[in-house]
DNA sequence: CATGAATGAGAGTTCATTCAT
DNA sequence: AATGAATGAACTCTCATTCAT
């Protein structure tokens, strides 16, 4: 269903992003040919270059759309409580919940992670520090008030979003799985069990034992 | 150094597959050419068609090779103890140490839990799962003699393998982020400290209180 | 620094046309972008369009005024005197003099003349003729007068254009040859010298022994 | 009628240089498409990337057999005379003939010149000045032996070759404007009888009168 | 076992041109 | 008179793959 020109440059370009992010989350950044993006869009191939300067331009739009929403959505979340503990857990469920809600996210991530960032200028690295800054902050906060042993916070990031971002990519891999008995992938386990899971088990790692 | 030819069908295959390996960790499956493989390789392109069906095959073999190599590698440092708590030890520890001697290991890994094994025939996925089984038998043994609470298997393999490969494709990036003072990225840590720490807190996690 | 609106057409359009020229000659037609020439006149690409049919009718503008200036600049120097020789010396001078004051011409002119005339419709080789036909005026009108002997007056023609317009297009290719001291690429030359000694050439070649 | 593929290298290479060669004079190397030549050439697209980096390279292999070609035609009719005047006479007659027999030499060389060699490597002026070279020297001896007159050799070069060239390349735009009865553009003459009023013109402005 | 020559299909990018305002 | 949004057609270049030797 072919539809008229929208001559509404925001629209347009939110459009675009948008498609361009399932995209590029589904198959990778090489994969995802710039002819699927405008076909996904419903708008000429040209017009991306109009926007945005090149392939790779785009894919910087998307992962700073991307990185600047879960970062807004996580420390809206998980700050301004004053208890670290109840901090620790709106991190993990925050996370857990955006991850689900938009499953394009953990792919994008992960394999950035596992680029050593080959597609995003360093100005992207300093969105991917802020939501470390945040568990990092809460994890400092938490030792003060002596509720938190020291904590090699890094660690304790990579434990919570290594987790949560494998178990939605993995998802369909392990429903596959599944049907080989031997083994029990937790591929009827709903996202909110696992971060439930997760984070009693996170606590109990990081808390003084009284 | 252009070697003689070196009509010995076993080691130019290795030679092949070794090289594979490298270039489709650094730059993953769809970045990495068949020319670039065959040129670091010192061989012709064409002969890499002769050994392998295609590109695909190839990668097919390398992972092959890869994922065994690392199953036997904590298969046989983690089996054979009557022990759960050293044998999970000896899984993480074990793991670690390959994944720090392998560097290229982790990033192909990781690539293709993100992908949900796009590149990969099903075959390959049981491979992945003997490792998996390896952990869940540890746990097991260990819920069946009351040293570990009853866990979810596939969320603690993911906090352990997720973790550690993370901690060894992120390195160049930690090390760059650690020139902004603001956070600390673990840049200097040594892979064993990491182990060493991810292994308590797991084991903290997952033991029975006494 | 960027200009308010002019609203004054035709102050726009020769903004255009000057820029254009400028572009044309020192790229070539095709090299050249009507992206570039917006660019460089500081208005909109559509407006380009506004005022001509197409980047070939905006080309056609500008070897109009180009053709037409020369035309009119030799034309007024050159007639009127009656003496040939005297009208042959202002022809070659007052051409070297435009061609050294407007450096866009020649390149505009050699390539038209290198292509057959590919972007130029019939009309524009009138204008060329023109020209040509000044100087084969002197030419009859010498011999007439038993002071020139016969002579190809194409022939003649091109040794004066094709010379000048020549040592004015390579003038940057002979001043790097010219680091090479085995060849004098007359590098230093100032155009008056080389149009007097061309001037003075020519004129020995004509003229009737006495 | 399609060819059976050749598996000539060096054959393929000439076929697809010679075709180059037409169509980068004809059109110029703008308006010329990789794809024309490989069309004209019988052969698959990317095998002019197999041997030549890119449309660049192509050119740039192009240009150097026709410089050296023109320069060795020149030179082989133009020295071992031991008489500045025959060699005069040899330089400008195998020059014109060569023009008119490889019709497209004119028009390659007049846009490189027009151009300052926007698509030419440095090295390749070097090929330039050699024919350049081989008229100054000619003029030296002349000088040298009282039989010519001190001239400036790069204008009397532009003379021969810039005429000679101009003729070649405008014959078509002079064929149509001698339809016109107003002037006469020579459109009748034969190469050999311009070359040798242009060879009796030089000669007559170099030679000291005796 | 190993190679250089050759190809088909497609990818990213550019550009002249038009539309709607 | 002037503009930003949008397009279609091409163009350069790359790459996995095959052929012939």
């Amino acid at each position: 269903m072919p539809q008229p020109p929208q001559r509404n440059a925001e629209a347009t370009k939110a459009k675009i992003i948008d498609n361009a992010m399932q995209l590029f989350s589904k198959k990778g950044f090489d994969a995802t040919t710039v002819d699927d993006i405008a076909g996904a869009s419903g708008v000429n191939k040209a017009l991306l270059y109009y926007y945005f300067k090149n392939k790779s331009g785009l894919y910087e739009a998307v992962m700073t759309q991307v990185l600047d929403a879960i970062h807004d959505a996580v420390a809206g979340e998980s700050s301004g409580h004053d208890d670290p503990v109840t901090e620790l857990e709106a991190f993990v469920m925050t996370y857990a919940r955006y991850a689900q809600e938009h499953p394009y996210f953990p792919a994008l991530l992960l394999r950035e992670l596992s680029d050593s960032g080959a597609h995003l200028p360093e100005m992207m690295f300093g969105k991917m520090r802020r939501l470390f800054a945040l568990l990092g902050d809460i994890l400092k906060r938490g030792e003060a008030q002596g509720v938190f042993k020291p904590a090699i916070a890094m660690v304790v990031h990579f434990m919570i979003i290594g987790t949560l971002n494998l178990m939605v990519t993995t998802a369909p891999l392990r429903t596959i799985a599944a049907q080989n008995d031997a083994v029990d992938t937790c591929a009827e386990c709903s996202m909110d069990k696992i971060a439930e899971y997760l984070y009693n088990n996170i606590k109990t790692m990081l808390e003084v034992n009284t």
